[in-house]
RNA sequence: GACCCCAUCGUCUAGUCAGGUCUAGGACACCUGGUUUUCAUCCAGGCAACAGGGGUUCGAAUCCCCUUGGGGUCGCCA
């Protein structure tokens, strides 16, 4: 079905995502640029970019930045906006609002011009008293329009004097009507929309008035945005108006949430660490290993004090790795660094309110493109369920070539955990990545799991664990008796291969064990990797090495005693 | 509180716009059994939903109304 045509002169398709650059990008985020791009790709648009930084107090560079590179990490690119890595650019810029003043100034005037914005005195601290009055009486709050009774000579007065104002656009009467293409028709009744401010103290626009401006000089045809722009839409729309501007075809996207029904904010970290604090009862500021404070005491006081802080994101990285607890992941650059393909997080996140039908579920960033449309998009909000993606992700590593995968996790290593493979030789490396291949689920967990390949051997501690103590003292011939056996038949293999141990500790098992490997295999894992968890035996001792082995099991064997005796 | 939005298995959803083919399909999760040297896979099977009430109709998950529940917004933030 052909997407309706914007009514300008131009049927081009453009979209637009426009976030504001105060942090990185969150997943609710990524889906709606997600869609914006899907949308204009698959109809031969234009996807633009633009940095929204008309907050002078909240607005910073780095961050902006940090979005394109979120993007390019996901493959959304854009053709017009900020120029990055190749892309970027475009005629109808700048894309940077704080960049766009002189634009903005001029529309303003035409507006006061027209009488249909007017200039306002109240401060900050007057408007706040108002509203505090409106709700202590139970009455909805709404500016009373006193700045428009204001004589013009009082108004040259004030404003020569330099006394701060802003600009209030004049609502006119009537209900506003929203066509959407997923929400359909909605109504604001005549009457709620306040007069509300477009030009701030500070000679900046507020958001809906650069909106609304960008939309139209930026040629945009449609304004995909979370669900949570739908009241700002009839403000947007009676300004369109009032500045002669035709208006976008919206399409308001539902809002993503947590499993509890709370709204996925990047606040969910926060929450978690004050969650283990509380659980482990930590008092005061922990001290970290090389004696440092983590945070300063003041900075603990009021971080304890209000729910409202939140800990700098380093020093939350920082204090939830001392806890031991595991962030949950709501940024892009979460799921990065967790280890998730950014191919697979695409395709979960498209199927938050959307689906091609047909039970196709997975399906690659072209698939989407091809499909998408928004006239499938659902209206009803949607919970995100880490299980599915992760399941999803697993899926993606398992369809990989073994070259395919040893190249994603050799990047994902070069990347986030240069001193893992470092630590290795290419050959151990490749070993690796392929005896954990079929075993995992993210990029992340092979390295999580595989600490005991870089510990030096001198290093690797028994914890007396059930299963631990079932494969080392259990049986008639115990864990800790096939280990005495098996050190000098190790110990005599010509070449130290994957196929030479598996015939030997196979032949082993045969002769001492009726022929149950297992038996086997738990206490050489154990004394290896000082856990009952790790990759087929074989691979395990191949990759460790000959040297590494013989010492890790000699010195298990030597703690046999003091081990035996431990509850 | 005011205004607005939403409502199918635990979760994401198909089906809704064009009412019958729906004793409601798929996926994830979960449960059971099997394979397996640990973890994880893998295979077979299973549990599980149209929020409630009223209408319209020969017929409603699908259309209308009400109720209930959930959510959003109400900033010189975006």
């Amino acid at each position: 079905m052909p997407e309706p045509v914007p009514s300008t002169s131009s049927t081009m398709i453009r979209t637009r995502f426009a976030p504001s650059p105060t942090g990185h990008l969150h997943v609710g985020g990524a889906r709606t640029a997600l869609f914006c791009w899907a949308f204009s790709r698959g109809l031969d648009g234009r996807f633009l970019l633009r940095i929204e930084d008309t907050d002078q107090k909240r607005s910073s560079i780095e961050s902006g930045l940090g979005f394109c590179e979120d993007l390019e990490w996901l493959g959304i690119d854009w053709d017009e906006g900020p120029v990055h890595n190749g892309h970027g650019g475009g005629d109808t810029g700048p894309y940077f609002q704080s960049e766009r003043l002189a634009i903005y100034a001029e529309h303003l005037l035409r507006l006061l011009e027209d009488g249909k914005a007017y200039y306002a005195f109240e401060t900050p601290e007057e408007l706040a008293a108002g509203r505090k009055a409106a709700r202590e009486a139970k009455k909805p709050y709404k500016y009373d329009r006193a700045a428009l009774g204001l004589d013009q000579e009082t108004i040259d007065t004030w404003i020569a004097e330099g006394r701060p104002h802003v600009v209030r656009f004049k609502v006119p009467d009537g209900p506003v009507n929203i066509s959407d293409i997923v929400l359909g028709d909605v109504v604001v009744p005549s009457g709620e929309l306040e007069d509300f401010i477009i030009q701030k103290a500070d000679g900046f626009p507020t958001y809906h008035f650069a909106v609304v401006v960008d939309d139209a000089l930026m040629e945009v045809s449609h304004v995909i945005r979370g669900q949570e722009h739908l009241n700002n839409t009839a403000k947007h729309i009676v300004l369109q108006d009032a500045l002669g501007f035709d208006r976008p075809i919206y399409a308001h996207l539902s809002l993503i949430f947590n499993p509890d029904g709370s709204k996925m904010s990047k606040r969910d970290k926060d929450k978690a660490i004050r969650a283990a604090v509380v659980e482990q009862g930590v008092e005061s500021p922990p001290i970290l290993s090389d004696g440092a404070e983590l945070i300063s005491e003041d900075e603990w006081a009021r971080w304890k004090r209000s729910k409202d802080v939140q800990l700098p994101q380093a020093q939350a990285a920082l204090l939830a790795e001392h806890l031991g607890v595991d962030l949950p992941e709501i940024d892009v650059e979460d799921f990065k660094r967790a280890g998730y393909l950014p191919g697979v997080l695409i395709n979960y996140l498209s199927l938050l309110g959307w689906s091609p039908g047909n039970d196709i579920e997975q399906f690659d960033a072209a698939f989407l493109v091809k499909s998408f449309s928004l006239d499938r998009v659902l209206k009803s909000p949607a919970k995100f369920d880490r299980a599915k993606l992760l399941a999803f992700n697993q899926d993606a590593i398992q369809a990989m070539s073994g070259e395919e995968f040893l190249k994603e996790l050799t990047e994902f290593c070069r990347r986030e955990v240069p001193e893992f493979i470092d630590a290795m030789t290419p050959g151990q490396f490749s070993m690796f990545a392929e005896s954990n291949h079929p075993r995992c689920r993210t990029l992340l967990e092979p390295i999580r799991s595989g600490g005991f390949f870089l510990q030096d051997d001198a290093e690797v501690q028994w914890q007396m664990s059930k299963p631990v103590r079932k494969a080392l003292l259990n049986g008639e011939t115990c864990g800790f008796d096939h280990l005495v056996n098996l050190l000098p038949l190790l110990e005599g293999l010509s070449e130290w291969s994957r196929e030479q141990l598996e015939t030997a500790v196979d032949g082993y098992a045969a002769e001492h064990a009726e022929g149950k490997v297992g038996k086997v295999a738990q206490p050489l894992r154990v004394a290896v990797s000082g856990g009952t968890v790790s990759p087929p035996i074989y691979d395990t001792l191949a990759i460790l090495g000959r040297e590494s082995v013989l010492c890790r099991i000699q010195r298990c064997l030597d703690a046999r005693q003091s081990l035996s005796s431990t509850s």
